[in-house]
RNA sequence: GGAGGAGUGGCCGAGUGGUUUAAGGCGACGGUCUUGAAAACCGUUGAACCGUAAGGUUCCGGGGGUUCGAAUCCCUCCUCCUCCGCCA
């Protein structure tokens, strides 16, 4: 959600927003049902305001005639209400509804792109294997050695369905393990969340309306399976105020992560790319609304996850996103992608947004500051690391040559000391 | 799943149709006093919206209704508590 007095202010920066992203609304029309909101809301207010002072009146009243003369003008000040009040309840859901889909603009520095082709790539780091031999890809490695189980995912529970056995189970825990520690270690708060949250945490987060399609329904219950523990982390503290000496809030959450892939019918179908079901450990920061502090944040919570990638010694590159690719409730956003064998390239593992103050308006999440002014904190995400994804690269890249899997240095304590994946 | 009970400001808590402008207390903040602190006393102490301002409006868990008028009465949903059942 952005905030409706700047557009008032400077509406020609959400058109170029609408522009930049290739998504929006009309801001003229939207510009247009706020001004009559205001001008009906301002009428309802002088009726409210003669009505309260007639009510009180009529309670002192002593004189019949006088008494019914007031409740008369009661009547009249109702008729006037109900009418505005009913332009009000068909206009709110039209412009809330614009409201909703109207981008945030972007950091100044953001390229600009019409879509995926407009990244930037940041940087490089690690250096891709050239193997000696000709490489499998993850499934037929895994599916050798035995860890890996696509047939009877499939079995059970449809297609993008999968099971891990054995030391690809432990690989899979190893990996989350390894993240999960290190972010504590850096002084991040572990939670553990909800994965079935109530709708109003999805439109908070900017999940609704537009990836509904997305997400997993259990309408008995009138409740959603998270795609991404960002949902209930970042929507923790709605409808709170802050204290302004507890920011940053930074959390670090691992949780199981559903995803309908609606729409990606036929796209990475093979192996454990695009799945229904995966883990993931999300940071989540929530700071004060300070641009500059949010960006040094920003950059904090990407370089996390570069971190964790130079242990598990995986070679990558950051791309900063472009204004097509980035979703209307993003400021700014980089993708970590790593490289992967079998897809002969780079790709996307993490993804790290600054939402400004998107969320937290649709959230209602606010602080005070020492002036005991209230503001929206500014909140943020990234991917620590999501597996089996990530298992592709690990398993492609640490494979020898004849099926096996070395297991990186970095995972060994977490596969008690185990330097080898083998087939048994 | 069944049967009861309850939701009022940061917290506790009064308020069963109109002098409520939500009493009172606690906490917090400011001041007086003090070398400093404590105590005592005095004051301040929610959010959103409209308005240049004065001021006004909305909010007593959410939504709807009754009434000239609702924190108060009715309906409904949510949340919490107690007991029973089931259960990792």
């Amino acid at each position: 959600m952005i905030d409706i007095k700047k557009l008032r202010e400077t509406p020609e920066l959400y058109k170029t927003a609408c522009q930049q992203k290739g998504c929006g609304v009309d801001v003229d029309e939207l510009l247009r049902l706020d001004a009559r909101q205001l001008q009906l809301k301002r009428e309802l207010q002088e009726i409210a305001t003669e009505k309260n002072q007639t009510g009180k009146a009529i309670a002192k009243m002593k004189d019949a005639d006088q008494r019914d003369q007031a409740i008369e003008r009661m009547a009249q000040l109702k008729n006037q209400e109900k009418a505005l009040t009913d332009e009000v309840a068909q206009l709110e859901p039209q412009l809330h509804e614009l409201l909703l889909n109207m981008p945030l603009p972007v950091h100044p520095d953001a390229p600009v792109g019409p879509d995926e082709s407009g990244n930037v790539e940041v940087r490089r780091w690690g250096k891709v294997r050239e193997f000696d031999f000709e490489p499998k890809d993850h499934i037929t490695l895994g599916t050798n050695l035995g860890i890996v189980d696509m047939e009877r995912g499939v079995k059970m529970s449809g297609a993008r369905n999968y099971l891990l056995k054995g030391d690809g189970a432990l690989l899979h825990q190893a990996v989350l393990r390894l993240a999960h520690e290190q972010m504590v270690a850096k002084g991040f708060e572990p939670l553990t969340v909800p994965v079935l949250t109530r709708e109003e945490t999805f439109l908070g987060t900017g999940w609704f309306p537009e990836g509904r399609s997305q997400v997993y329904e259990v309408p008995r219950d009138e409740l959603f399976l998270v795609g991404t523990a960002e949902v209930p982390v970042t929507s923790l503290h709605m409808n709170e105020i802050l204290d302004e000496a507890d920011l940053p809030k930074k959390y670090v959450a691992q949780s199981l992560c559903f995803r309908r892939e609606a729409g990606a019918a036929g796209k990475d179908t093979y192996g454990l790319y695009r799945i229904h079901q995966f883990e993931k450990v999300e940071q989540v920061i929530v700071c004060k609304n300070d641009l500059d502090e949010a960006e040094k944040w920003h950059q904090h919570i990407l370089q996390n996850s570069e971190e964790l990638m130079q242990m598990l010694e995986l070679p990558y590159r950051v791309l900063e996103i472009c204004t097509g690719d980035m979703g209307m409730a993003k400021y700014r956003m980089y993708d970590i992608e790593t490289y992967m064998p079998s897809r002969q390239g780079y790709c996307e593992t993490h993804s790290a947004s600054n939402l400004l103050d998107f969320q937290t308006r649709r959230l209602n999440l606010r602080y005070r500051d020492e002036d005991r002014k209230v503001h929206y904190c500014i909140s943020m995400n990234n991917t620590v690391v999501a597996s089996p994804r990530i298992l592709i690269p690990l398993m492609e890249l640490y494979q020898e040559a004849d099926g096996t899997i070395t297991i990186p240095v970095a995972l060994r304590p977490y596969m008690q000391g185990k330097e080898k994946i083998t087939a048994h």
